[in-house]
DNA sequence: TGTGACATATAAGTCTGACTTTTTGTCCCC
DNA sequence: GGGGACAAAAAGTCAGACTTATATGTCACA
């Protein structure tokens, strides 16, 4: 992914993070400094620059005399990189997932619009290119080459919509997407229909047909919600 | 805010934090911990705690031999509250401003319809009761009072959306809508149609009306785009 | 002249131990 | 039983010595 594991604080990390967000130590549960330290086998130099990093995140709350107690789960930064990927990666992967697909339902059709009025040429060509590679990778169990262009599209839209806030959750959208095709059920080849409507959210941004990317973008993250049976009405 | 300056690596990222984030420090930038240190007059170990914080912000990053450099914006994480409030403070507000204001509009709409599906009793009443003091206080240039149940409904909106993702941007909306009464130009009382809106979407919400709650929520956000002229089509 | 290996300096990384500060629980006394 | 003083506990801070990785410069050799 990123740069992981940077350090021993970086492992110490590695090992607490998950822990945490696994609801591993329940909120109000208290750890100390020198006992992590010590079963972390690392200076308590150490243990204080992780605790520093897992208190920015408002995982826990480090007080005197008390010692470092987790927070509620309603307090986390969940927009953290690195505390959606610990959650993904454990037993709260499900629930995380359908957040980020509601989270990706209210964006993706918004960002889309923003794209077909501010998307550069440059980006126009690059969304084709997607579109075409999905295209291409859309029969014959290709599944990761599909992947891959269906990432890059998606990330390319939230790019170009010039949002700076949009265009963060490049990352978390790539990251459900690979959890939908590695993780649930994905064993065909993925939905014509979907392929279809890539095809012309591009055509859309392309022709600068803002309502249009919006309405098509819209239908894809409904699709989306519904493999996950988040239905409305 | 939450818990601000707790400690002397609190105060030292007090001071950075809102320096970098304002550009200051312009990426690319090196920055030494030992020099650092001398500056805000603390140890090593303090400093490199708050170098850890701002690295797992994604502000900075921390390599041998180099040295501390300054990311470029678009890696920050700029979904961390404590970010956000940086770049609020400072000369990057009005930007910032118009990127929250853009999410808002692409989330709180979803949100107000996930929440006329799942608001509680309880919510509903919250909802209700923050509605009829915005009405109360919509005449008579009581803008603080107007304000306070302006943050507070649509903090019950996220949460009831059920959504952990939106419920942690009430947050957010709160500083913007703070932001723009104090700030911004908002000496008149507030817009009638507005307060009205909110009336029904807390209407529409209790009804349990979701296509409807989704629709008039569009219309407040649409408004608060029009209000810093970022008017599509 | 260019290129590779090697040496060196530099700044972060780590560890340790001593000391300080804050907070909380307890116990004594009124 | 209540209030205040005291003691213990844990985080917080600091200073200094040492380690490690690595960018960069140097020099020999092709």
């Amino acid at each position: 992914m990123t740069t992981p594991g940077r350090g021993l604080h970086g492992h110490v990390l590695d090992s607490l993070g998950p822990a945490i967000t696994a609801g591993e130590y329940p909120p109000g549960s208290v750890l100390r400094t020198d006992e992590l330290a010590q079963r972390f086998d690392v200076s308590r130099s150490v243990m204080r620059e992780a605790v520093r990093v897992l208190e920015s995140m408002r995982l826990v709350e480090s007080r005197r005399r008390v010692g470092v107690t987790v927070r509620p789960k309603a307090e986390w930064n969940v927009y953290d990189p690195q505390v959606i990927r610990w959650r993904l990666a454990g037993a709260d992967r499900p629930h995380q997932l359908r957040s980020l697909t509601v989270l990706r339902s209210a964006v993706e059709p918004v960002a889309a619009g923003l794209a077909a009025r501010h998307a550069s040429a440059a980006q126009c060509a690059e969304l084709t290119e997607c579109a075409i590679g999905m295209v291409a990778n859309s029969r014959g169990h290709k599944l990761e080459e599909y992947l891959v262009h269906d990432m890059a599209f998606h990330r390319v839209i939230l790019v170009a919509s010039g949002n700076e806030m949009f265009a963060r959750l490049g990352d978390v959208v790539a990251e459900v997407l690979a959890g939908r095709t590695h993780h649930e059920v994905m064993f065909e080849d993925p939905d014509p229909a979907a392929v279809t409507l890539h095809v012309q959210v591009a055509e859309a941004v392309r022709e600068g047909d803002a309502a249009r990317a919006e309405k098509l973008t819209r239908e894809i993250t409904v699709g989306a919600l519904q493999e996950l049976d988040i239905l409305a009405s």
